[in-house]
DNA sequence: CGGTACGTTCAATACAGACTGAACGAATTG
DNA sequence: CAATTCGTTCAGTCTGTATTGAACGTACCG
């Protein structure tokens, strides 16, 4: 039997796989969740049983996602890793910047289309709009949410 | 050099791809989106070059989502797909429902939390929190997409 | 009834990509 | 300056899964 954290653990590195992404990284990122201060990639390295090269790779991919900041340790050889305050801020802003790609991509293609196809080009152009007003959206939520959050109530007291 | 209809075919399968599913999954979408109007699996096979199991397995795949729905043609042996009015409205319900779920696995697991770890249990529902909210935004404004659509305005007309 | 065309299923294969472990450079330490 | 201790990189392996091709059941047709 597992531990809470053990179970959060593995499950976000569940979603982290069905989201295309390694599953790996998920797992990193609710270790930092659950610890909610800066953790080092040898400590992810034991308490996640994986290599230093996993460690390393994954905590940088999230990084670079923008789920996780990494903080320059004062006296401190080893570069220290921990979640953003609100991880799912981030997401949106992934899910929006997806669906906007998608749309330059479809908007691109809808324009080549011969005269012949109008109709298809049709349907494609309504499709590429569908993916740009997604991401409008997603765009004006997280600001809303970001609006909401309380400034004073910071949940990462630690560090 | 490929034509406009080939090329959106293969970034639909592309897009597919990134998002977990099968990359046939999304060219078959592209090809349905193209032409407008039912299709066969053979038809699929021959346009796609792919073999019959994978059109056959794709294409149950795309209406089990909902982006895809069967029609039992009249005197036709053949069975017809062809791919819903709006697309991307389907999309939101997949992936609100993912949100959904996500929510409530996250907030099953956050109750076994111990007592002396009341701060991660705290920023474990908190992501859970976000999950349900997050499923419970995409819905309603599927609702306004759902209920702006022209409903005279039929993309699909040949049939 | 054979014969054909269809959709589904499944074992076998092919393939993509996650993961590892070792090698490397850089920075620190004694 | 040797010896650690980092983080990164990369070739190689391994695992999951997409895809195939053939076999099967069914319905229709002559």
């Amino acid at each position: 039997m597992s531990s809470a954290r053990e179970l959060f653990i593995e499950q976000m590195g569940l979603f982290s796989q069905t989201e295309g992404a390694p599953r790996i990284a998920g797992q990193i990122l609710g270790y930092l969740i659950v610890e909610g201060a800066p953790r080092t990639l040898t400590q992810m390295t034991q308490a996640l049983k994986i290599s230093k090269g996993s460690a390393s790779t994954n905590a940088r991919l999230l990084e670079q996602r923008g789920l996780v900041h990494r903080v320059s340790a004062l006296g401190q050889r080893q570069d220290g890793f921990a979640a953003v305050d609100e991880p799912g801020l981030h997401t949106l802003s992934i899910m929006a910047e997806r669906f906007r790609a998608s749309a330059d991509a479809i908007e691109t293609i809808a324009v080549d289309f011969p005269d012949d196809e109008a109709a298809a080009r049709g349907r494609v152009e309504n499709l590429a709009r569908f993916h740009r007003e997604s991401a409008q959206f997603l765009d004006e939520w997280r600001a809303r949410l970001c609006g909401r959050r309380k400034p004073a109530h910071n949940i990462y007291k630690e560090e």
